[in-house]
DNA sequence: GATATTTTCAGATGATTGTACTAGACAGTT
DNA sequence: AACTGTCTAGTACAATCATCTGAAAATATC
């Protein structure tokens, strides 16, 4: 019981503070609006992390979790690997508002870190990973098992460019567009159609 | 003279502002460290710059004429359309050990100002306005007139893909290769095979 | 219910931040 | 040689930064 109230102190840094890396950078966010987001005095933050570089690695790892979890239940909920393909394609429209705001999360988080930081960055690096192996499943399944990597790989960068476009030009409509196009692509691909590989 | 003495410690502190930009990013990059990277003593850089964003401002302004006249100088040398887009898909290759290590300078420069501070990042989206006008003119000239921004803005898109996922992954390798992929495929645009449109 | 452990939290730490002031060096003009 | 505006450069500043302390409070364990 008690481990649980200090679990959930916990839990409420590393929202707070996963939140402020996304939207203002990690660099740019202080120690102290960690604490003004979160609600937890100063030194109790402390006791849970002995530095800013512990929140983030905390920060990160949520994510971690939060992806493996959401990849799960589309493996769950959908039967064929073209069906999940276009659910990890529907994320552009999901996110979109967030895209346009703050740019793609796990992109930016790289983004920064791979500069100055690259230890934090090796770390960050997982969380393309996930969706690298998982979008490698499912393009196997839908018989590419040749080049299901390449493919995983060109899917991210090509979301990682509509992502990165769509927040430079706070340009939500045409992110939409280029994601009417992905979804071409996809389904084309899936009819065995290999012009545009 | 004189002009011309003080123009270039202008010059100074601007390029290893820019230099350190780039490498460190804005905000993990103190004004401590312009001084100490450009030589020139703290008070006289603020002759030059009231504020750490003036300096950001400036070396702004500094790519975009480097980018311009690089631009200008691609559209001398190369006669045809096709030339000049090749021109600028071997940018890749050409900054493909920076590229690895710091990322797309464009990109993660907008990347980390579109977070915190969306006027500067207004600012720093015009270096991607002028790759964009002028790869509209190459496609436009290219023959796809209709649909030349379009296509203007795929490039870029894919570009700034492979460039983000080059530095996560710090895969030059993979830099390449998909160079090659976008050198075929800008080939077959080229001949008018418009299947992967 | 006594003791041990975990958790809370106000406040201090010194270092670093961006910004600002000031005194004077240098040049060109008279 | 004196004046003028441009430029140099040392240094000070208040604010903010990440980090740490230590003692009180809460909770768990016996």
């Amino acid at each position: 019981m008690a481990i649980k109230k200090s679990e959930r102190t916990r839990q409420r840094i590393v929202e707070s503070a996963n939140r402020l890396f996304y939207r203002q950078g990690f660099h740019n966010t202080s120690f102290t609006d960690v604490v003004a987001a979160s609600g937890v005095p100063r030194g109790n933050i402390y006791y849970y992390f002995k530095t800013k570089d512990e929140i983030l690695l905390a920060a990160i790892d949520y994510r971690l979790e939060r992806i493996k979890v959401m990849l799960e239940g589309w493996s769950d909920t959908y039967r064929t690997p073209l069906e999940r393909l276009h659910r990890f394609i529907a994320l552009l429209d999901d996110t979109a508002e967030a895209l346009t705001q703050f740019g793609c999360p796990m992109g930016s988080l790289n983004a920064e870190l791979g500069k100055a930081n690259r230890a934090l960055q090796h770390h960050a690096a997982q969380l393309f990973a996930l969706f690298e192996d998982w979008l490698t499943d499912q393009f196997a399944e839908l018989g590419y098992a040749g080049r299901a990597r390449e493919l995983a790989l060109r899917l991210i960068s090509i979301g990682q460019g509509i992502s990165m476009l769509t927040h430079v030009h706070h340009d939500a409509d045409w992110l939409r567009s280029e994601r009417r196009r992905l979804r071409r692509w996809l389904d084309q691909l899936a009819e065995g159609d290999e012009s545009c590989l």
